[in-house]
RNA sequence: UGGGGAGUAGCCAAGUGGUAAGGCAGCAGGUUUUGAUCCUGCGUACCGAGGGUUCGAAUCCUUCCUCCCCAACCA
């Protein structure tokens, strides 16, 4: 064949690829690529931090490199060992494999020595300044800073109080130790940026032997450079932190600490999605104010959410890829999410038979006696996720949303007189419809046609709709959830004047279903795996689950191309 | 009015002086025992705006506009 081979047209590379692609031709790191994801243990993972992860483990791996789990723990009064636990678990889900574990705790010593290395050197001093008097005599955008009284101390005095405030001479706040670099300088971050504060409180690893803690900004870059990070990659809002990152490392001018060349950090823009919150300020909101059962709630963000929710690591590794790496502030479809686990279950997920919203059907022409057995593919295009057998008869149920007594233009599921296909069992045709008291359709009556067992059109006649079903005395009941998004708009965080943020919130993002009634092969499903629902989406099996009655999760429906007809009729 | 970034179709995003990739969404058809999947086709993107350089500019120069980030002893 002429063609053969069809060059897949590769990926254009994205900005960061091309950077280490340079390094990588200039041997500047003498062909290394190592990055770091450096999660604060402050909080549950997110899909922003997914887009993260993605990126610095995928960037590695691209180029024969590796990745670094580093726990930026710098503020014990924040972090907690809740947090790594978590953090390890959801990285580890998403498929990666982190060469070292480090947290920036196990270098304070190193730090502090480096710290003391910079008062020798004149370029760093301990203020005695107030909190509020350093933020005055910090200025602003528009007024340049003036030096702190003590920003002349002499290196011997500041090394002393430097070594007295470890040693926890001076109460919390009384002091800090300050980068001696330019109170005159437009950039705010280079105004004599703090490197320690004091803070007597218990760090989950290093317990009390420290009572000053450095900050991240001095702690980031040299826990970089002390794993010889080549490519430190953050978000945009650190771009101008970036002068102090270098800063901080070049001031080794006897290259005593760092081994050459040093880390570069390199900015992205974070991952945004529509109809959702993304800061961690918000979210914890959300399950503080009960809002969401917990951080793993389905309708969340966070990675445990998202694989409670049914999602792969598959499909947020496709998403993190399709948004794209750039540094322009970015807000992704979350639609585009949900293609990615429809794209990804389609060809995974199991068929199975499941009534939501059940409507009984008797088959008047079927005696009890001729129930029967009908085989079904577990998936119509893959054969080798074989059949399974589901019980045909006389009592079934459909779901209500499957008949109409009126039915509209272009209908083609049931109604009075009309005829469907049971699917993979057989054609009916519906004759009569029961109604209680109210009015409510409470029971449709049927007649099938023999001729048709399997869902086989005899004649050729012609059967466009195809329902699901289950047989009612075998069916088995369970509780289905739904879901939609959190909120109603499509940036939450863009709140009105004068409106409460919780205005915003979509009062039906969880619908619980309590009748719905499964195939009875569905009785032993086990938590976590995932199934498509004919016709009507991707469910996963929750941990909430009772014997007997289990608990589904929709992960996402299908797409719907009548709800497109009937919306524009 | 200081510093740092960014502006290409509804949402992402290629493009790096030679006449605008791709994905999602949307629309129209076809196949189909899931109105799913799959397949096919469909977009005058005045490349934020104006000026300039050039045979030729989304790409270079220039002026302007808009948006985002920064004044935590947070990260």
């Amino acid at each position: 064949m002429a063609n053969e081979g069809t060059t897949q047209e590769p990926r254009s590379l994205h900005f960061i690829e091309e950077i280490v692609e340079a390094d990588l031709a200039s041997g500047k790191h003498g062909g290394r690529v190592l990055t770091r994801f450096p999660p604060e243990p402050n909080g549950y993972l997110h899909i922003g931090h997914a887009k993260s992860i993605c990126l610095n483990f995928g960037l590695a791996k691209a180029y024969g490199g590796a990745t670094n789990l580093r726990f930026d723990d710098t503020n014990p009064v924040k972090e907690d060992v809740e947090y790594v636990d978590s953090i390890r678990e959801d990285v580890q889900w998403l498929g990666f494999q982190w060469k070292g574990e480090y947290y920036a705790s196990d270098y304070f010593q190193f730090m502090y020595d480096y710290a003391e290395y910079l008062i020798q050197q004149g370029k760093a001093y301990v203020c005695d300044l107030s909190e509020a008097e350093i933020r005055e005599y910090r200025g602003n955008f528009h007024v340049p800073g003036k030096a702190s009284p003590t920003r002349d101390r002499a290196p011997e005095e500041n090394l002393d109080l430097f070594r007295r405030m470890r040693a926890g001479a001076f109460p919390d706040g009384s002091r800090v130790l300050r980068a001696k670099i330019d109170m005159q300088s437009g950039n705010m971050n280079l105004r004599d940026p703090l490197m320690y504060r004091i803070r007597r409180a218990h760090h989950h690893r290093t317990g009390d032997t420290w009572c000053i803690y450095p900050m991240y900004d001095y702690a980031h870059g040299v826990s970089d450079a002390i794993e010889t990070i080549t490519h430190s990659i953050c978000t945009l809002e650190f771009e101008d932190h970036r002068p102090l990152y270098e800063w901080f490392l070049e001031q080794d001018v006897d290259a005593k600490f760092f081994r050459r060349p040093l880390p570069r950090q390199i900015e992205f823009a974070r991952l945004n999605l529509t109809y959702t919150v993304m800061s961690k300020r918000r979210l914890l909101q959300l399950v503080q104010d009960g809002v969401v059962r917990g951080w793993d709630d389905p309708r969340m963000p966070t990675i445990c959410g998202l694989r409670r929710r049914g999602y792969t690591p598959e499909a947020v590794r496709s998403f993190a890829e399709k948004v794209g790496v750039a540094k322009r502030d970015m807000v992704a479809d979350v639609g585009l999410l949900e293609y990615c686990i429809r794209e990804d279950l389609e060809r995974r997920a199991p068929r199975r038979m499941a009534v939501l919203h059940p409507l009984k059907v008797v088959i008047t022409n079927m005696a009890e006696s001729e129930a029967f057995e009908v085989e079904v593919a577990n998936h119509p295009d893959d054969p080798a996720m074989g059949t399974r057998k589901l019980p045909f008869t006389r009592e079934l149920f459909i779901d209500q949303d499957d008949f109409r007594e009126e039915a509209p233009k272009k209908w083609f599921r049931l109604a009075p007189g009309a005829e469907v296909r049971l699917r993979g069992a057989a054609l009916v045709t519906c004759r009569e419809v029961v109604k209680d008291g109210t009015g409510q359709v409470v029971e449709l009556r049927c007649e099938w046609d023999p001729a048709s067992r399997g869902g086989n059109v005899p004649d050729g006649r012609k059967v466009k709709g195809t329902l699901h079903w289950v047989s009612a005395p075998h069916a088995i009941k369970a509780e289905v959830r739904l879901y939609e998004a959190l909120f109603t708009q499509e940036d939450p965080m863009d709140v009105p004047e004068g409106q409460d943020w919780k205005a915003l919130l979509n009062p039906r993002s969880l619908e619980i279903l309590a009748e719905a009634r499964l195939e009875p092969s569905l009785a032993d499903a086990k938590p976590g795996e995932r199934y498509q629902f004919e016709r009507t989406g991707y469910f996963a099996v929750d941990a909430d689950g009772q014997p007997g009655l289990p608990v589904f999760n929709r992960t996402v429906g299908l797409k719907d191309s009548w709800a497109k007809i009937e919306a524009k009729q």
